[in-house]
DNA sequence: AGTCGAATCAGGGTTTTCCCTTATACATTG
DNA sequence: CAATGTATAAGGGAAAACCCTGATTCGACT
């Protein structure tokens, strides 16, 4: 019983380096497919109907979490690994909802690939170094810890819609100051735009939904 | 039993007209003090004891809800009455939530005014032409109403982080497309800030929290 | 005394958003 | 058929946000 694989990523490089690897971690393991897009991805579920499906999650036209969805329409049956550049929180659980079964990082080491392989086959969830404690993060990741008293307050002001020139007038600072707290909030949470800045807060009792 | 007035507003021919259309409109209404900051307020506030207090929501210093909070905890008895630009809902819940007793726009007529005084002095709230609707629209606001379904299919995508461009090659459209959708969305909702339009999407179920 | 984090601010450059107008194709509806 | 609303798109300019580097002050901890 031979496991069939597909592989899409939209670099060529890696996906022949994945390839590579697979087919020399275990003799059991074959690559029938690959495609460079999220489009590929779907065509390829499909068509193939892999047992596993390694998939890049930042891809150019279509995102990993989209495809995902695709796949598991299209076919239910395929498994899906997450393999990704970054360990944002809203790419995690975004694949994780869609229904990836496991998500590693591209800087992982090899026997991550192998131990998601593993679990994915057993039918187990598998995830990476670092990628449990960012889905266990929602609310765990307390910003009065991580956060400083100034950046709190100025991520309210964020979250309650004010732009830059007037949270630095609310407060009686430079524009420039609050841009610098604005970014170290940003680099702190890994959260690098309004919106998710604001479901942040929101999540943690920072400012109210109205 | 006269009625003491204080009157707070940046611009000081708004001050005068608000002042010459008070003493106008009755003899009991003395305006007592003038003000053009929102420190002020709540220095006159504090000091003069006025019956009512005509306060700008937009002020350059400190914002009409702050100056309120301020205000009823220096002089709870201070019946303050909103006057603003805009009928932002952020501003007016906000407002309303701080303690105001009326609210009113710059642009209303005459008789609002003193409207809103004669409902105040009896303890009522009063709310301006069009206020009321928007105190209202919370979740009656139906955004499948009075958004298109393109509309909030980029609403969606503004309230998951995700930036213009990224939005256009999801959707196969153009950036200049989604930035008219974008304008449509806050033209029609009144929200004008990504973290606003992120509530409101949050609101009506549009989007997860997470 | 020395290091460190926090908060403040500046300069300078790129990217993105915001705002205004205009325009076309298409469907709906009065 | 004309008017309206929707989705699409473009051009151009102003405003805001984003990003990086570097610097100073201050207090706290070692």
């Amino acid at each position: 019983m031979s496991v069939n694989v597909v592989i899409v990523d939209d670099h060529q490089l890696v996906r022949d380096g994945l390839t590579s690897l697979l087919q020399g971690m275990d003799a059991d393991i074959e690559v029938i497919g690959q495609g460079g897009s999220g489009e590929d991805a779907v065509a390829l579920a499909k068509s193939l109907q892999p047992d596993i499906m390694l998939l890049d999650v930042a891809m150019p036209d279509m995102n990993g979490i989209d495809a995902t969805h695709a796949i598991r329409h299209a076919a239910p049956d395929v498994r899906i690994i997450a393999v990704s550049m970054h360990a944002e929180r809203m790419y995690v659980t975004g694949m994780l909802d869609a229904g990836a079964m496991a998500y590693i990082r591209k800087e992982s080491a090899f026997d991550e690939l192998s131990h998601a392989f593993a679990d994915v086959l057993e039918g187990k969830v598998y995830l990476g170094e670092g990628i449990a404690d960012i889905v266990m993060s929602k609310r765990r990741h307390d910003p009065r810890k991580t956060l400083t008293e100034r950046e709190i307050e100025v991520l309210r002001c964020i979250a309650d819609g004010m732009k830059t020139r007037e949270i630095a007038a609310k407060l009686f600072v430079s524009e420039k100051t609050i841009e610098t707290h604005r970014r170290q909030i940003s680099r702190k949470t890994r959260l690098h735009s309004v919106a998710e800045l604001t479901k942040y807060a929101l999540r943690n009792n920072l400012t109210t939904i109205n």
